[in-house]
DNA sequence: AAAGACTCTGCTTAATTAAGCAATATCTTA
DNA sequence: TAAGATATTGCTTAATTAAGCAGAGTCTTT
């Protein structure tokens, strides 16, 4: 990846399928890297590179404890995008979306 | 791990068996990291941490080539100690002890 | 409009950093 | 000197940083 130099722009870091899905997991729950990244077909440091990108923009918030980062979102800061947010999860085509990309991955793969 | 502050002495380096056998192991071939890591049966993160150890005290030599970084012993550096570690290493002594105290952690953690 | 050159984005693999734990060794001090 | 407190070592797990690659989009230039 290029030097990854921080973007503030809250738009250009929602305008991915995977970080918007990253912010519907953590929208009403902190959880962990391990766990978000748990709950997507592809390796941890690709969740850890759209975490940085969420934290850049502001919209979420991490928290240390022990050896784990807790994130949550910044419901403040997600204001003017919530009702955006909520449209797109309630189609779910983020998800599918990822979803057949990651099959896509797994047959070329082969 | 305490914060790890340098240490510049290289009989405190060479005490532990564990570094001895990774000299062992890049004393005549220059090795990644990950192959080195592979030859035991620790961690990745262990193996770094003794590499930063041996290089901190001026026994190895790292090159970086692409997303790699190889290591090599300085045998200059290393002369005084040459027939120390040869002595070592021909009785085997820290193989052994390694690969007992990796039995020991695969039954303690059964 | 097609062909080639550039850039961007999102990923992978390789390796490291960070925090903490458990076992041992090393100091007190009663 | 035994008993407890403190430090040191070597590891694990959690997460990140670094480098590079492949595909998609965008610009030329012909």
């Amino acid at each position: 990846m290029a030097p990854q130099l921080a973007v503030r722009d809250p738009l250009l870091a929602l305008s991915s399928p995977r970080r918007r899905e990253i912010v519907r997991l953590v929208w009403s729950d902190e959880r962990s890297a391990g766990e978000i990244a748990r709950a997507f077909e592809v390796t941890w440091p690709a969740i850890s590179q759209n975490l940085r990108v969420l934290k850049d923009a502001g919209l979420i918030k991490e928290r240390r404890v022990g050896t784990s980062r807790l994130y949550r979102a910044d419901r403040a800061a997600l204001r003017p995008l919530e009702s955006y947010l909520r449209s797109m999860w309630s189609r779910n085509i983020d998800r599918l979306r990822l979803l057949a990309e990651a099959e896509e991955r797994r047959k070329s793969k082969r």
